[in-house]
DNA sequence: GTCTATAGTGCGATAGAC
DNA sequence: GTCTATCGCACTATAGAC
C-alpha cells in the first residue's frame, strides 16, 4: 500500500463541504478536515492557503470559461453582447445535476461572512478578467468596466435564482430572462 | 490629566491607517497600531472586531447616507432614477478637500487583498440595503437587486475615477456621466 | 486584563516513487 | 541516487473566552 493515497486535494475539498455543512466554518479547525481527509494539518496548508481557499477551487476553470465565451464574441460586436456571449458560454458548467451541489455550497457560502467575502474578491477578479479582454477588443473605459461588472452581476442574479427552490429552467434560460430585465430597466423611459 | 485621552477610536484608526501605508497591512500588527495609539492590544478590539475594520468605520454613515438619499426619490419615479437619487446624495460625503484622504485609503485597500474583500462585502451590504429599500416601494424581484446593484457599480465606477490622479470633477458630475455610459451601453442596438 | 485555541508560516526530516 | 508528497515541530499573531 502506497505512503499516501492520490486525490488528496479532492478529499480535501470534499471533507471541508460535508464538516462547514455539518458544523459550520468556524467550529471546523483544518487539523479536523485534514484528518478527515486523510492527511495533517500542515498538509492541507500546502494545498489551500487558508481555510477558506478549498471552497474555491473549482474557480479557476470557471473564469477561463467565461473569458473564453467573451473572446468568441464576434468582433465588432457591442460590449454587452460581448459579455452575454461569456455568461452563455459558463451556463454549460451548470447543468441540471449539478443544481443539489450548487445548492448546497451556496448554502454554506451564504451563512459565514468570511466566505462571502471570498466569493466577492473572485467575482470581482473575474469583472476585471473581462475588462481586460474587452479592452483588448478596443472597447475603452468606462464602458469596458461597466460591462463587465454588469454582466457579472446578471450571473450573479441569474445563478442565485437557477439554484432558488423549485427553480427548474435551465441557467441559460435564466441569463437570457435576467439580461433581458436589465435591458428594459436602463431603457424604461421614465 | 485624564487616565485615557479622548478619541481613542479615531487615534486607533489615525495609526492604523499610517502604518499600514507605511509597512503594509500583514507587516502590521494590532498590538503595532494600539501602541502607536497609547492604548494596548486588547484596547483595539474592543473597538474593532478585527484589523481590517478599522478602516470601514465611516461605513455606517456612508451607507446610511445613500439609503436616505434612495428614500428621498420621489414615489413612482423609476428604479434605475430612485438608485440615481441615492448616489446623488451621497455626492455630497466626499467633497474636493476629502479626496487626497480617499486616495490614500484606497491605495492601501488596493494593495491588500484581504482588505479587498471586506470593503467588497461592504458594497454587497449596501446593494442589499438599497434593493430592500427599493422592494419596500414596489419594485419586484428580479428588477429590485438588478438595479441596487447596477447602481453600486456605477458609484464604484465614478468613485475610482473622481480618485485618480488628475482628476478634478466632482463626484456627482462623474456619477452623472457615468450613468449616462451605463444607459447607453445597454440600449446600444447592436 | 489574562489565558487560550487556532490560523497560518518556515524549515528540516522522512518515506516512498522513479 | 533524485524528486516530491507528507509530516513534525517551533513559532507568531489574531481573536475570543473567561
Amino acid at each position: 500500500m502506497a505512503r499516501w493515497e492520490p486525490g488528496a486535494r479532492e478529499r480535501l475539498q470534499a471533507a471541508a463541504l460535508e464538516l462547514y455543512a455539518a458544523r459550520g466554518f468556524e467550529q471546523t479547525t483544518a487539523a479536523d478536515i485534514a484528518q478527515a481527509a486523510g492527511l495533517t494539518e500542515r498538509s492541507f496548508f500546502r494545498y489551500f492557503a487558508d481555510k477558506r481557499e478549498v471552497l474555491f477551487d473549482g474557480q479557476a476553470l470557471f473564469q477561463q470559461g467565461i473569458l473564453d465565451g467573451v473572446a468568441a464574441a464576434p468582433t465588432g460586436a457591442s460590449a454587452v453582447d460581448t459579455v452575454a456571449s461569456g455568461l452563455r458560454a459558463i451556463a454549460s458548467f451548470f447543468p441540471g445535476d449539478r443544481r443539489p451541489y450548487s445548492r448546497l455550497r451556496q448554502r454554506i457560502i451564504g451563512a459565514h461572512p468570511e466566505l462571502q467575502e471570498r466569493e466577492l474578491l473572485k467575482m470581482a477578479s473575474l469583472s476585471e478578467g473581462i475588462a481586460t479582454v474587452l479592452r483588448a477588443r478596443g472597447i475603452p473605459e468606462p464602458q469596458a468596466t461597466l460591462a463587465a461588472e454588469t454582466g457579472v452581476t446578471a450571473f450573479g442574479v441569474a445563478f442565485r435564482q437557477w439554484i432558488a427552490e423549485g427553480e427548474e429552467r435551465s441557467l441559460t434560460d435564466i441569463e437570457r430572462d435576467v439580461l433581458g430585465e436589465l435591458r428594459s430597466l436602463m431603457t424604461a423611459v421614465n
